[in-house]
Parts: C-alpha cells; sequence; structure tokens
DNA sequence: CATGAATGAGAATTCATTCAT
DNA sequence: CATGAATGAATTCTCATTCAT
C-alpha cells in the first residue's frame, strides 16, 4: 500500500468515526482498528487526534468554499435565477455527497477547542461575506429586495445549514432537486402571506 | 444556605461554565468552584455531570416549548400576523434573555452523548411538529403558501437559530425588535425577485 | 494522615525508588506503589515526575548550600582549620545522612533534562564561588597557597564528590570522622613528595 | 560506502548526539538522520540503541586504560615526577582530544542501566587500583605520603573528574599544560597551609 | 545489504466519581 | 449534610525495534 493511499484510509475512517462517535467520544483506538492499521502508525501520518480531525473538516470547508461562485448578472448565457439555484444545488451536492462529514461539520466541529471555533467561524464568515455581497450587488440590479444584506446572507446560512442537519443527521430523505428548489423557492417568496402586524408597529419605541 | 439555594445556585454557575467552555472543557472543578461549594457536594445534588448539564437544557427547552403558541386564526383579538410574530418575538426574547444557556443549546448540547442527541432531537421534532400543524392550519387558511409545510417548519427553525447564534456567539449586535421583524419579513416575502430558472423547471418530475 | 504528611511520605518513597533506579527507569507507579497510594494521588501533591525530583534535589541543595559556612580568619574561639574541617564535616555528614538523596545528586541529576542541567550548574557554581572567595581571603592571609583559586575550588569539589560517591555508590565503607579528615589532610599537604620535573618546564611555551 | 565506514560513521554521529542531549534524550532517529543512513540500517550494525552507546564509552575507557601507565621508580631515563606528570598529561589529553566523548564519559554514562553502571564501575575500579598500586610503590620509596593509598587515589580521580567536567561540559576555558600543571602541583602539596585542628585530634581514635 | 513504514508495548497524565471524616 | 482528599479507569502519544520490499 502506498503512503498516501493509507493516510488516505485513515482519514476516511477517521471521517467515519468522527461521524458516528462524534469528537469527544472517537477515541484513537477506534480509528485505528476500523482502518486496520496500528496505533503507532496513526501518529505517522498525523500528529494528533485534532489534526486529522482539523484535516478533515479543512478539506471539506475548502471544498465547500470553492463551490460558491460569484453571481454575474451581465452573463448572456445563464440568467441570475440560474446561477443563485446552480449555487445551491452545487453546495447541497457537495453536501450530500459527503454525509459523514456534513455531519462533522454540522454537529461535531463546533466546540472542539476555542482555536478550532475560531476557525470555523471564519470560514461562515467567509461564506457569510461573499453571500452578502452577491446579495448587495443583487440589491443594486433590484433583484434582491431592499433590506440588512448581511442578514439575508444569514438567514441563507441558517436554511441550508437546517435543511441539511435535519436531512443527514435525521434522516429526513428527499431527493437532491426537491432540496434545492425548496430552498430557492423559500428564498424568493418566503411562505407568509399576512400583512405585517399592525400591533407589531405600535408597540415600537 | 437552603437546600434548593444551593441546588439553584450550582445551575447557574455549570450554565455559565458549560457556555463558556462547552460541555467537554467544562471540569466538575471548575463549576464547583464558581459556585463556592465542595467538590462532594455537587453529588448530593445532581448525579454526575452530565445530569446537571441535562437539567439545564431540559429546563430551558421546555421553557422553550412553553412558549410556542398555537396560532389560531379564529382568535378575534389578534390577527395572524400579530399571533406569528408574537411567537417568534417570544422565542427570540427567551433566548436572548439567558444568552447562557442559548449558547449551551446551539453550540455545546450537540454531540455530548447519543441518549442525549436523541432527547435534543425529539424537542426539536416536537418545535418542528408545532410549527407544521400551525402551518398546515395557515395553509387551509390560505395565509400560508402551498408547499412543504415540515420543509417550511424546517427553514424556520434554521432560520432563528442561525440568527441566535450570530448574535450570542459571534456578538452581532441587534435590537431584539430588529431580529424580530427580519425574521417575521423574511417568512413572509423572501428576498429573491427573480423568477425561477426554466432549467429547473424542466427537471421537474 | 495529613496532607502534608502523605506528601513527605510521597517524597521519600520517590527518593528512594531515583536512587535505586535512576530517574529515567523510575516509574510513577514505582512511586504511587512504594508509598501505597494510588496514582492519581501523586498528581495531587506533584504536577508530575520532574517536579517531585526537582523538589527532592532542591530541598538538599538548599540545605547544603545553608552549610557551607564562610571561614572568618578573625574568630578568637575558632581556628581556621577548625573552620575548614567543620566546613568538610557538615558537608559530609549531611550527604551521608541521606544517602539516597546523595546518590541522586551524584548520578542521577545530571542529564535529566537541560533546564535541570542549568539549574545545577548554578548551585555548583554558586558552592564555587563561594569556596574561591574563602579561598582568596585565606591568600592574602598566607593561609592558602598562592595560585589559581578557581581551580583549588574546582578541585575540593571534586575530592568531596568522588570520595562521597565511592563511599555511597559503590559501598567502600570508612567512618565519616577518617573521611573528613583525610579530606581534610589531602588538601593540606597532596600527596606526592617529588620536584616538579624540569622536562616540563622545559615544554612550557 | 563500505561496511566499516558506515559502522563508523554511525559510532561518530552517535556519539554527537548522546553527547548533545544525553542518553534517553538522544532518540535513535536522531543518529540515522545526523549519519545519513536509513533507521533499520542503524540495526544492522548495533543491536540495539544501548550497544551503540556501550561501544562509544568502552572504546574511550579502553583507550584511557591503555594510556595509564604503571610509574617506574628505578627507570633512569624519566623522573618519578615526570613519569607522573606524563600519565596526568596522557589522559588529560586524551579527554581533551575528544570532548564530546568525554562528556558522555562524565555526564550521561551513568544511569543508563544496571548493568552499564556495573561496567563503568568496574572501569573505575581498574583505574583506582591501577593508582592505588602506583602510589603504594611510590610510598615504599618515600615519594608517596604515607596514608591510604585507595583513599589518596579516589581523590586523584575525582580532582581530574571535576576539572574536566568543568572544561569541557560548563566551558571553562584553559590551556591543557596548565591544567596538567595545576593538577600536578595539587597533589603534590595541596593548598592549605595551616595545622590539623586540635579538637580534631583529640577524636581521632 | 539498505530502506523506511509499520508496529505495539509502555508511560504519563487527567478528571469524574467516591467515601471517610 | 458538607467536605475535599483519594481513587483508578481511561486515553493519548512516544519511540525502540521489526520486517516486507
Amino acid at each position: 500500500m502506498e503512503k498516501s493511499e493509507r493516510r488516505q484510509k485513515l482519514l476516511i475512517h477517521a471521517r467515519d468515526v468522527f461521524a458516528k462517535r462524534g469528537y469527544h467520544a472517537a477515541k484513537v483506538e477506534d480509528i485505528v482498528t476500523a482502518a486496520g492499521v496500528a496505533r503507532g502508525t496513526f501518529y505517522l501520518y498525523f500528529a494528533d487526534k485534532r489534526a486529522i480531525f482539523e484535516e478533515i473538516v479543512d478539506r471539506f470547508i475548502a471544498k465547500l468554499a470553492m463551490n460558491i461562485v460569484r453571481v454575474d448578472p451581465y452573463d448572456q448565457a445563464r440568467s441570475v435565477a440560474d446561477q443563485v439555484s446552480e449555487n445551491i444545488r452545487r453546495i447541497v451536492s457537495i453536501l450530500l455527497e459527503d454525509r459523514a462529514t456534513t455531519k462533522i461539520l454540522l454537529a461535531d466541529a463546533l466546540g472542539v477547542d476555542p482555536a478550532f471555533d475560531r476557525r470555523l467561524h471564519s470560514f461562515y464568515d467567509e461564506v457569510g461575506k461573499l453571500l452578502e455581497q452577491s446579495l448587495r450587488d443583487g440589491q443594486e440590479l433590484g433583484i434582491v429586495e431592499i433590506g440588512d444584506a448581511a442578514m439575508y446572507a444569514i438567514m441563507t446560512l441558517g436554511v441550508v445549514k437546517e435543511l441539511l442537519y435535519q436531512v443527514i443527521l435525521r434522516g429526513w430523505d428527499h431527493p437532491e432537486e426537491t432540496i434545492v428548489e425548496e430552498i430557492f423557492t423559500f428564498l424568493r417568496r418566503g411562505y407568509l402571506r399576512v400583512e405585517p402586524s399592525k400591533s407589531r408597529a405600535q408597540k415600537r419605541r
């Protein structure tokens, strides 16, 4: 077996163990047993348990980051709607393709340690900023509602995260395409068909 | 000091320690030091570390659950919009009132152990079901868009969670009322002002 | 058993284990077994294995340092010879009184780790400086041979260390008083009764 | 590269690594890296880490032992003084020539393991015995002070060891010739110019 | 012979929980 | 009841040595 092959094997099994048990309950013992290597072998490839976890998450967020493409409203070939839904589709597709890592990202990555939390936050910040900027562009073109773009970005993130969380952690089975469509539709028109309440307006200070 | 007083003190300090460090990094030592009691005393009031964590989270989700009120479309006194936004307001208010526990709920509660995860999931299920039923009612009355009510419920949950997450964990400061309004507005009309793409339409089954 | 009593117990047994096995071969396990306490108890009293070793050595060198008294040539009550031999006697006495720790000091303390080596060196420096200064004083008074006082100091140290090393590590049994007398005599008149060789003088550059 | 050349290279680099880090902190990894051979190669030439250390020390003490020459009082060509100082000179010269190994011998060789300690002790015994016999011869000829020859031998050893220790481990720089002269002078006449104290004399048995 | 990846025994340390006072 | 010292199971990581290529 080649060196990088064994490394890869460890990464895959570590991912599965982390996904199954969570970071803290996952023991190095479990990983090496799953990978069928000796305990010491693990440390030939990774400095420690945190390092392999970090690599799993980092690779994944790098892949995600690469697949969020800025929307170009002047693109002749593809409409804005197409580009937006393509973005959603790509992200959802990556997340569903590697469910174990998505589970790790959504459920375990937070709280591993403060330094790692910062890294995670900076990823979400990055995603947020990218989304926010796209939304501002969209506002100028009149295709995004006037309003707090940062807020929209966060809410979009929340929608995607929660949906994937339900699908992957709770086994809520839906075809990928349906998920993409539902997100798109939700962003496009919300769901409430009521006017803002007057009493609320009155309570404002 | 009275018995229940001492217990309460432990709960409060445990909450703060858990919020600051996360479940695993929070040591029983930290909790008893903060509460100013002896280590052994802790075990007079709580079976183990998990038990106190559980109680903190359970109390909080019970409080939250109590404050999600079924929308009554026939209520003469309050419009549906009012009732919906009241629900959002109450929940956001509870979450912001006890930021430490909200932080625990959003960032630390998941992954403590499988049994606890199930409990958490069942809480979110409950919330989801309640929301879903309300949305179905709304659909019959034409005040909620036709579509997958469970999906709407999940997305709503995602929006609320992510927003609170940003406000509490990332220090994204916004007045409570603004948060409530933004959520309401988002649910009401989304933000995208584009038509669904044709290519997507073609793929529909 | 009192807190400080247990600490003391650990120190004594650790000393014996270190003396018997040396720093590296001494396992924390051995120490706690000897002391009859649980493994974790060890860490209640000492941060780690190095800390207890450090304390053993530090206490001992502090005791030694305290017992090297500057020779006062104007002392009416005690002659210089008395004072010198008293110094030797005190040091030898302390070293022979606690043979285990002397063994540790002479055979194991060096090479534990670089930081610890520095500490040891600084102790020997201190002793050397004290001795050197006394010797310089003695030179002014004509009771110490003219020559490199630092060199004399080092040689004195060497004589004491090697003699004790033989007595303690090699079981070379001699009464304390004999040891003291022999050292004194050696310092006083050496043992060679030959003239420096001429050839040596010629080789000088 | 030839077989014996590779072996030699390992010995030299091992010596340097042991001198720099001490036996326990020196890793086989460090040695093979320094020697530029593969890890497995090390074990083709040496049974284990201890074996190479042993060989380094053994070779060195063999060389030292060879260079301690019995003093011949009837030698017509060289005076006793010459022969004694030649002995000192040869030993000091060997020790200073290979400072790395001297450092190992003085600071690291002790405490590696009990069997090795015994070997070291037997070397010092041998040296001691040789010295002692020479001193006894000297006593018969009236060129060595009456007294415990074994004691004189040990003290001589101590003087040489401590002086070299200071020069090599503490960087106390002195020309070789000065060192030899100082040792010789010290052995010849000590440095104290006081009479033995009376109180001490009274205690004598 | 040389290589260097793999091995696994072994040690230190942590910390939730217990229990004698 | 309260205390806090004692416990020891559990886990991580290191590194000398082996062995297949």
